[in-house]
DNA sequence: AATAAAGGTTCCAGCAACTGGAAGTTCAAG
DNA sequence: CTTGAACTTCCAGTTGCTGGAACCTTTATT
């Protein structure tokens, strides 16, 4: 199967799969043209990466992750422990962006927001 | 005043000082030894840039900001436009890491996390 | 059979917003 | 006078791709 297959059966574009393949983490055979040639077992690590990144998993834990796919002999603790840290980084983001979002909607709703130049937004940035 | 002294004083680092004169935020004068002076005004706006930055406006809205704040004569209209817009991208970051927070925590309640290879995880990564 | 279009290949550059490090001034203290 | 800190410039690396150039192979059309 060609890249452009593989792009499409897996929802990742041809230059991310080159990628993935540059730093390693996916090894295709190649034809005698010297074309990628992608098997139905590279396609499901596609798109297992692909459902990964898309759930925020850094390209490291990814690494791990289908490292630990491909192990028929892992602990599903490694696994939980991996998204656990995932999760926490991700509540730790949400918070940081309400925290962001109620000051900055307390500075805009205290805005009349009209031609004047008066704005206790950028009172508010100056501190 | 050298740029130690305004980093202390803004809470930047000297190199994203500098870097924020490479990209043409704001330019110090030089004094004869070719170190760079900043002066009260240039620390009130690299302070306005710290605030900015911290509530997550790119540099881009920075150096708007920067410009309306510097501006006697703009409309608060105009800036509370792009603190909404942020809001809006902010929201639009919440919500996706909330989605991927609760897909994932669906599959860490359901993966029992023991020494057991059986793992709903890299089960629902791989579809 | 010739040719054009589509898809493959490599490599290099660039995005955001810094950060680290090297190599070379200049300044302040003892 | 020397040591060390703080300053200068420039280049490389970070994360995870993405765009483009230059070239090769395959496929489709004439």
């Amino acid at each position: 199967m060609n890249i452009g297959d593989a792009a499409e059966a897996s929802g990742l574009p041809p230059k991310t799969i080159r990628y993935y393949e540059e730093i390693g983490l996916l090894q295709p055979d190649r034809r005698g043209n010297n074309y990628r040639d992608y098997s139905g077992s590279h396609i499901h690590s596609l798109r297992f990466l692909a459902r990964a990144r898309s759930l925020g998993f850094s390209i490291e834990d990814c690494r791990q992750l289908l490292s630990l796919y491909g192990d028929r002999c892992r602990a599903s603790a490694d696994v939980k422990a991996i998204a656990r840290g995932h999760i926490e980084e991700i509540d730790r983001k949400i918070g940081e962006l309400e925290q962001m979002r109620a000051t900055l909607s307390a500075l805009v709703d205290a805005c009349h927001g009209d031609a004047r130049p008066d704005c206790p937004i950028l009172e508010g940035l100056a501190g």
